[in-house]
DNA sequence: ATGAAAGCGCTAACAT
DNA sequence: ATGTTAGCGCTTTCAT
């Protein structure tokens, strides 16, 4: 008969510090002090110390390290529900893959919270019960500042400034978005176009707000009439109705700067009904520097943000924010105008 | 002089559970005991905890708790960086947001996890060394099932099915990707279309070949030839690309399947240049409910996927799994078919 | 430069 | 039904 001596072959249990420091034949705490790259371990030792943590493919557990050093070395990311359309918007998707990305070259660990108004207090709860170091929210819609407050006692870096940055001390990265759409705007000044509309974002967002003051101020600087406006809601179907609205306003229109590029998109059809060629009749702009601006036909000149970058940015001003260093409340990346077929760009470009 | 007697203020120390117990008058085992839903609590003594633990205002650290009950709650999200692109795509995107969701209403919390091909050896070692209770892989490309051995030592749920089912015992949640090509086939042959072609995706990832099979199965059920067949890459360009490779093998094509959305809309201006009116001259179907369907001109007939369903799925899935209980290896959710302009659908379907 | 020892806040037997 | 008591695996003074 055979003896089964494991009777707890439950979990391959992982080697721990101690073990490590058997092997090595030297104390937990030089283990520990090897681990955490301390440099008041000789190199011989460290040696040592190392070979056994190959020999036995030692992790060091997270929980156990956090519990005694008070630090979790994790870190959220807060996507409000409502925004949460954010993860169809290759823009948000782009900037939580640079965030994930920095990331994972520091050993901080990234925990995705969707922050629906129900569970907001949980979500509160949650970030204020010393289960992260710090938090980084993401959102579009209104600018949603509303986890300012946790600002004070948690660590928060925001993507896009807040709607009223003087009553906010809120640390945040964004785009200048004015500036972005001012030269959007002068692009099209600049092909000789004169009656020039903009279908802007909602104006209670800051994007939507910062787009339309960056056409107005193009506009006004040229001398042109600033009265062709009409508001969408950053959807496809918004900027067909827009498009609609402007064309019923005014025959004569021979441009038009959409906030984004879903909007401009959903504008193409209504155009092509209407039998206004592009850019022939209508030179158009986008904003976004959406994939499917270039699937669409002609393609379409846009705004490109450094997405991914602004992620990165966020985390990497977040962990120093966490490190304690002091830093400015803004940071502002720059855009680039991609200039393609819808404004007389080369099928090409 | 003032006295300055909060020299350490550094952190407003979170209240403990034996703080709880001590305020409740109980020990700190029946705290936990009340924090952990135990029933073999008094109502009474678990109001009188339930009071401490709102007045102070007490959450349990993770951390504490993780290392005694040797739970980590927390669940991995792994991306594969090739497939990182998968942020861009809408339907990950989704499927990502459906497990975060899920998540939300468990005390599980989500680690976003973007593993490149350099970093997999790091990857391994965090999923290995017991930082997490399980995890989820997102991935189109290849069915990556280069975790599937972790799957013996982790608890591991995949989104797509492996590339070969009968080497792969893991587990996954999918879609019928055969039945659901077949279907959106069916549909254009029933227009009465007999020229139908495909656009494929790439053979060596699931989906390519399961869509292509389906297109097959229903054209040889209808007795029709099934030699029209192009491989894309899922990209804009490449359904461009292809499109034109069809038509210049054979102008009397009536319809075309696309494996996806991207590919559909990048092949509409070649369409449109080379004459060929959508649905009048060529049907067009394609797959996945790219929101950019809805902003094409004719708007896209296509193959929904239930994407937050798919989050879900996995997420319950691999919950069931880390519970112990016993299930089914695979998943299958179904799909519909999504009849618009460019089958001769409704303008406001 | 290294070791010893005291917890970090909680769970889980085991007692009662 | 509730309390006692060991730890979970690590960091961190404080000695040496």
């Amino acid at each position: 008969m055979t003896i089964d001596q494991s009777e707890q072959a439950t979990t391959p249990q992982a080697p721990t510090l101690e073990m490590v420091a058997h092997v090595a034949g030297v104390s937990r705490a030089t283990v520990s002090r090897v681990v955490n790259g301390s440099t008041a371990v000789t190199p011989q030792v460290t040696a040592l110390v190392n070979a056994a943590i190959e020999k036995l493919n030692y992790v060091p557990n997270r929980a156990a390290r956090s519990l005694a050093s008070r630090r979790t070395n994790v870190i959220a990311l807060i996507v409000p529900e409502q925004t949460s359309t954010v993860f169809s918007d290759p823009f948000f998707a782009s900037v939580i893959q640079g965030v994930a990305v920095y990331l994972n070259d520091t050993d901080y660990t990234l925990n995705l919270l969707i922050a629906s108004e129900s569970s907001s207090d949980k979500t509160r709860r949650y970030l204020l019960g010393g289960n992260v170091d710090g938090a980084l929210v993401v959102s579009h819609h209104s600018g949603d500042h509303s986890y300012t407050r946790l600002g004070q006692k948690l660590p928060i870096v925001f993507g896009g400034r807040p709607l009223t940055p003087e009553l906010d001390d809120s640390y945040f990265v964004d785009v200048d978005n004015v500036a972005a759409a001012r030269s959007a705007t002068g692009h099209l000044i600049s092909l000789g176009r004169t009656r020039i509309a903009t279908v802007a974002g909602p104006q209670d967002m800051p994007p939507g707000v910062d787009r339309l003051r960056g056409w107005r101020e193009a506009m006004d600087a040229a001398g042109l009439a600033d009265d062709l406006v009409e508001i969408g809601g950053f959807s496809p179907a918004s900027g067909a109705d827009a498009i609609g609205r402007l064309l019923d306003r005014d025959a004569s229109i021979d441009a038009v700067f959409f906030a984004n590029d879903q909007m401009a998109a959903g504008a193409y059809p209504v155009l092509r009904e209407r039998g206004r060629a592009i850019p022939g009749d209508i030179a158009v702009a986008g904003f976004d520097d959406d994939p499917l601006g270039t699937a669409l036909s002609p393609t379409l000149t846009t705004v490109h943000q450094p997405s991914s970058e602004l992620g990165a940015g966020m985390a990497a001003a977040l962990v120093r924010l966490i490190a304690g260093d002091t830093l400015e409340h803004e940071q502002i990346m720059s855009t680039t105008l991609v200039i393609r077929e819808s404004s007389g760009g080369e099928p090409t470009a």
